[in-house]
DNA sequence: TAGAATGCTACGCTTATTGTAGCAACAGGA
DNA sequence: TCCTGTTGCTACAATAAGCGTAGCATTCTA
């Protein structure tokens, strides 16, 4: 068994306080975990479709991305392919504004460089 | 050289589109990432701080996030430790409601556990 | 001026992630 | 029915990331 999922009563990769905070922090701090919360905020997708939009990600990494976000509570499996839960869809909007503010911090950071 | 810092001109471990907001999450997708943002935001740290809050995280990957966060413009140094800078406070006012919904959703997922 | 705290680095080990290959199950279409 | 394509994976080997302990050089502090 590689990982355990993250969560309240079941802390991980040294989540040993248990915070929900931390835990979560834990989950979302998993390679790809947010990128794929990011793109099945627009609807549901198929496994293959989720790989292909987080740059071909292995499959090894997704099916086990999937378990945890799943066990987590915030993707499920629909007809359409995996779809995020109402839990999931709310965690979106926090995520939301962070998509047009990495624009800016894009910005901020390539004119910083290009000052040094 | 271990890791390379994720930034929309220079993207790392998978996020080859550059796309500011993948390169934003592959940053905070490490470990640790969130959780030392989360515990700057309430004032400047010193290196053991951070780690005596971020259960005892090892000195090694600390400095790692210490020196990637602060390439990415969200950490900086001052007199009184480690601490956010603008960009970093502004990062933390989209992860602030995180904390309570965290809870939220702790509860949530165990009282779903007991169902079972 | 002897601690104590601070900010690390080194090192060996475990765990996570990657990339490629491929397989079983199902769905059309000819 | 047989062929072809899609889907949702699993296996495997290799690389990268993270952990934990030890310790060291440099300030602070009493």
């Amino acid at each position: 068994m590689p990982s355990r999922v993250p969560a309240p009563g079941n802390p991980v990769r040294g989540s040993k306080s248990g915070k929900p905070i931390m835990a979560l922090f834990d989950l979302l701090g998993r390679s790809w975990s947010l990128g794929v919360i990011w793109q099945l905020a627009n609807g549901p997708l198929t496994f293959r479709q989720i790989q292909d939009r987080c740059e071909q990600m292995s499959p090894t990494i997704l099916n086990r991305r999937i378990k945890e976000l799943t066990a987590s509570g915030f993707v499920e499996k629909g007809d359409q392919g995996y779809q995020l839960t109402s839990a999931g869809a709310e965690l979106f909007t926090f995520l939301k504004p962070l998509g047009g503010w990495s624009k800016k911090w894009a910005d901020a950071l390539s004119s910083e460089e290009r000052q040094q």
